[in-house]
DNA sequence: TGTCAACTTTACATGGTGTAAAGTTAAATT
DNA sequence: AATTTAACTTTACACCATGTAAAGTTGACA
């Protein structure tokens, strides 16, 4: 049976991500990541180019294993100001499961040209989904007026990066629930018409 | 005359100055740094222990050529509301002068143990100004009863980090201005009492 | 003349990434 | 049964940046 052994592949990616999900780690060489999947250096690059592209894959495989497109999509339906909610809350919560791997793909950005496009890709689908959670509040005419769309996006946008989210949680020392509260609660503090702000 | 050709030292932190304020460069390398300086690379480790070493005292020498800690203190008598404003204004003013050298301290973070700390030091010093704001607010009366002082020293601390600055400025495209100001805002928004939220 | 400090020059150890190529193994092909 | 092929291992090495080591140079000062 085929079934019984994981291909090396997914022996790889898993590896790779069980090494970046513990905290401690500050740097995962690549020989790290083979040791730990029973394989040789080298039969890494057999499937792999490169560290970024290794971490790009891993990421995505992420993405596979926790359905986060369904996930996200299942929003949008829903009215604007659930969905804003909703949109802080499933990436927010999404946020803690990626970590590893985005702190890892952060620190090769710089002096890494590949590491850099992947990961403004990644961030980038990020800010149009956040883009569709103000669009509907424009819609129902609840976005404030004294930011364009646009500002509110990227605002919205910059206030949901890993960096925050790491930041509120392991140096001030938030727990998860106080950051999902209180993410969502900005959020409408500063992106809605005053009469709703207060929700 | 010793004034007209400046003490190696202080060549070797104007030329690490230079070369990481320029946007482009991804990687400033040792090399790099002594050519610039006109001095050979074994003579900066003369001067600085090793790279960390290095980029601290850069970054503690943009301190004092910039006098960032009498320009703070200046805010230190005002009432809270102009306090607030101005401590966001002053700090967010000084981050793209400083955002060279803190990009690449943060580059090393992960990795090395010094350069994490010294970046820890700098960013708790912020916090703390950060908290001597809200103080002022919550001894004012002005805070909101939805958050702890903690809590909204926190947030407002993690909302002015470099990396917010950069997002805004770089990927969103956001000038200066409308980065002070909007940040003034959503400091005023979020953590004032809702009669003065509006100001 | 001699000493000392600051700096240069040359050389080398280290550690991680990525490349190259020959050797092994087991399953599929004929 | 013999052979081919793909996947993997093993060994070796080039590269590049950091940091260390030590001998040589220079100029000021005593």
């Amino acid at each position: 049976m085929s079934s019984t052994q994981p291909p090396t592949r997914i022996k790889i990616l898993t590896a790779t991500w069980n090494l970046l999900e513990k905290e401690e780690t500050p740097q995962v060489r690549m020989s790290d990541i083979a040791k730990a999947a029973k394989v040789s250096r080298q039969a890494v690059y057999l499937h792999f180019e490169n560290r970024a592209d290794l971490l790009v894959a891993t990421a995505r495989h992420l993405d596979d294993v926790y359905k986060i497109g369904p996930t996200v999509e299942a929003l949008h339906g829903l009215p604007a100001l659930e969905r804003l909610s909703g949109w802080v809350g499933i990436w927010g919560d999404y946020i803690p499961k990626v970590y590893g791997v985005g702190r890892a793909l952060m620190a090769m950005m710089d002096g890494d040209a590949e590491a850099r496009a992947a990961w403004d890709d990644r961030m980038s689908a990020v800010r149009r989904e956040t883009g569709f959670a103000i669009d509907a509040l424009a819609a129902e005419g609840l976005l404030c007026d004294h930011m364009t769309r646009d500002e509110a996006r990227d605002f919205l946008w910059t206030l949901l990066s890993m960096r925050n989210w790491a930041q509120l949680r392991h140096e001030a020392g938030w727990s998860q629930d106080r950051y999902i509260t209180h993410m969502q609660a900005v959020a409408r503090r500063v992106l809605l018409k005053g009469a709703h702000a207060q929700a």
